[in-house]
DNA sequence: GTGAAAGCGCTAACAG
DNA sequence: CTGTTAGCGCTTTCAC
């Protein structure tokens, strides 16, 4: 006994779990395994609502003889293809993929995974999309600042886009171009902190370029650039108006409050869970692609 | 052909993932199941932090006999016993739990799970722990209150509240006692949410209580206590000095900034993914404790 | 105590 | 194309 510890230490024994697991199983019962697969890199604001909203329809689904885990599990941008399982279906039933770079999306529409899949945020032929509509969003915070009459625009961004922001931005400046014939300033933030936002923002403003209006593609730069509006002596919204995008759980509790328009949250987390049980249930159901339009939260900040 | 294919759907037929994981496994590398496992309620922001850094410690790990998968799992704070997994070691190789209630820990304390673990913020018996050290917190809070001059001091508490915070208001309602021979008013949020901080931070300006001096004892209070003294009219710190716990990543870019007294996230995170692949490596390695020391950020609001 | 065997659900390989 | 079989690593059971 005590020598069988001892080769256990001496040789690594790592326990086999999917063996376990096989052997632990009751017959009776179905598992089902679900992940929510992101990459490192992204924040989890919204996969944790995927996650809270995927346990709520799982958990009104288990019974006796059926189970549900859920679990998030995380790849390096780019290297999805590299996550164990993913082909051989040995470890989902089904999966939301989300947050990745265009090496996976390639990835992805040349395989196909033999089970249950829907994409969020990314346009992928062969699977199940939700998608927010970015171009829409850009428009719509154009219009906003331009009716309050703003003319001195800008635009922050981060430098590295995804097919999101950069969607956002894009559609900004054509709106506001086509509205004032103007082209709105392009300011772009070294990385995706506040920090980042507020020192590209700082430098605009420090060079004595006119802004009276701003458009963060993403709430984090927005936070940023409240502090260097304030460092500048200037006033939200009298001065600079400022609009966001409202993935932020806490914009409501910016000084002043962040005005937003963004995907509606709520809407494409239930449309992706649901879609994702649809699909497990009705193996033979139809790619289809959802399109979430924005939601328009006027706040104090614009 | 076409009759399986209908038979599957019609029975409801569910892959066994552990089944065919077992027959893909190539006997020659070892998989290692890692788990961060944490409650739905909970914020994730330091969650995602230590999974970055096991994924880190994994990928240096990796070699072509050895593989890590890491995830997140989710359990209903106060019913992690109803985890799948646990107790039969049919999951995981390795676990680092986090963000359990009572209950949770009470669970815990009873069994022996019979592969690494490591828990983090809770004291357990028979568990290697990592912990900050909410005395200390909540003891640096009020002296950076007290010496600036603060007398009438308030402390704003979620309604539910788990060890760790307990633990600081105690030690901070300790300390202004023995300084002032006053007791700090204590203000109870019905939710974790800032929307709840305000709205109990409001009640209380609102009914005439003196107040100059606030200490939250988690941040995103603190951003909802904001809102609540600016809309009454008074300024931070000159008329309330506010006083969070710092495990907010943006306390930067508070208006003003806000002054914490927390825990040290990159310590904490280290310490803890450390151990978990030292218990993994050795399992005859001792049960310990490992306490990290508060960092004090002293900003604008304080 | 030790040892042997069955079987969890699946897939690859092979035979008909 | 259909049917059968072996074996992945583990635990439980039963025999010694």
């Amino acid at each position: 006994m005590e020598k069988i510890r001892q080769a256990v230490r001496e040789l690594g024994y790592v326990p086999n779990v999917a063996a376990r697991r096989l052997r632990a199983h009751d017959p009776e019962v179905h598992h089902h395994e679900l992940g929510i697969l992101t990459s490192f890199e992204a924040p989890l604001f919204l996969v944790s609502r995927v996650l809270r909203q995927v346990q709520r329809m799982a958990d009104a689904r288990t019974g006796p003889s059926r189970k549900f885990s859920v679990s998030i599990d995380m790849f390096h941008a780019g290297r999805l293809h590299e996550m164990p399982g993913l082909l051989n279906a040995s470890r989902f039933n089904g999966v939301i993929i989300t947050n990745t770079l265009p090496e996976d999306d390639a990835f992805l529409a040349g395989t196909t995974l033999p089970y249950a899949v829907v994409v969020l945020g990314r346009r992928l032929p062969n699977y199940s999309c939700v998608l927010d509509t970015p171009g829409e969003i850009g428009r719509r915070a154009a219009e906003i600042l331009l009716k309050r009459g703003c003319r001195q625009l800008v635009v922050l961004t981060p430098a590295l886009l995804t097919q999101s922001t950069a969607e956002r931005s894009e559609a900004f400046i054509a709106t506001v171009r086509s509205q004032t014939g103007r082209e709105p300033a392009r300011v772009t933030a070294a990385g995706f902190t506040p920090a980042s936002g507020a020192e590209a923002l700082r430098a605009h403003l420090g060079a004595g370029r006119r802004c009276d209006g701003l458009y963060a593609v993403t709430d984090v730069l927005a936070l940023g650039a409240y502090q260097a509006i304030k460092d500048a002596g200037r006033k939200i919204p009298r001065d600079i108006a400022v609009v966001g995008v409202g993935d932020h759980e806490h914009a409501d509790f910016f000084d002043p409050p962040l005005t937003c328009v963004g995907p509606s949250n709520d809407t494409i987390v239930e449309q992706v869970v649901t879609h994702l049980f649809h699909r497990m249930n009705h193996r033979r159901v139809k790619i289809a692609e959802f399109f979430v339009p924005p939601s328009v939260a006027i706040r104090g900040s614009a």
